[in-house]
DNA sequence: TGAAATTCAATGTTATAACATTAACTTTGC
DNA sequence: GCAAAGTTAATGTTATAACATTGAATTTCA
């Protein structure tokens, strides 16, 4: 369905605006979808997001400014959500020996196994953009890199 | 800059989840640009989407659940948001006489004059995504409809 | 008509974003 | 070596998303 029918408003001041718009909106519809997939599991995108960049670096543990600089969303809240996948035994932490600032955060087996059940569903997640050709995928990562390419 | 290089992970799995992961960073990119924008008004990006919203209609009010059906955001929390922008002046309410059940909220003077100053820097916003020509926005969009489109 | 079902706004809860501040710790410069 | 500056994680605050529940009001239907 096209923008103009998923939304009540009817006309955009022009294309750039009407770009814009539909880009909020089909994040939000891809998000949504993520998110079905990662509540079988009881967790959340972004607990997914550090989840996967500490099973990267496994068994080297990571600090808070280190899992920061990995995740998408450069401003989120990376202390408490490693504090609330402490609590679900997902990962661990201790004080880093070398500089007593840090934090040293690593995955739990339970941690690695939660995602291992997640890798075996990886077809769902490619089939949200599912609709799009691997060509039609390229042009739209070369337009989303132009948009923010001025700076 | 591509998204290769703006986060640090160096390979994906294939073109379709790195051009989701670009979706979601660069949604984030154009959150981040237009909140400056509001930010001068004090007010957030989904403050300013309600009363939007309520000047289009205005004098007429609309109930909650009709500010709702027009967000871009459906499952937003449209109640306490209209508290915030009462709170602030910028909208007021009264209970609908012909259902009690429902609200009359409306837009105020103040809530009006704040979005004429804005409106007189549209070119601002259209600014963020001044770096796609009209063609390459409609291409855009065409192809944000089909991520969608199988439903 | 009157009970049941439905609609609606408000409110409660948890997770997050974004920003500011704080306190502990380390590095720098003298 | 020590004071000042810088770094880091934690915490506080406000706004929001997403979901569930509640209670008031209305509609449906027997």
């Amino acid at each position: 369905m096209s923008i103009d029918q998923d939304i009540l408003q009817t006309k955009f001041r022009n294309e750039l605006q009407k770009a814009a718009v539909n880009l909020i909106y089909t994040y939000g519809w891809v998000t949504e979808k993520s998110k079905e997939l990662f509540a079988s599991e009881d967790i959340t995108p972004q607990q997914f997001n550090i989840l996967r960049i500490l099973r990267g670096s496994h068994p080297q543990p990571l600090s808070t400014l280190q899992i920061r600089e990995r995740m998408l969303d450069k401003m989120s809240d990376t202390s408490r959500i490693v504090d609330r996948l402490i609590t679900k035994g997902l990962v661990k932490k201790g004080t880093c020996k070398a500089d007593r600032r840090l934090v040293d955060v690593m995955i739990t087996d339970k941690g690695r196994k939660l995602l291992e059940r997640l890798d075996a569903r990886e077809d769902e997640l490619d089939n949200i953009f599912g609709n799009l050709s691997k060509k039609e995928a390229v042009v739209l990562s070369e337009l989303l890199d132009k948009i923010r390419g001025g700076k």
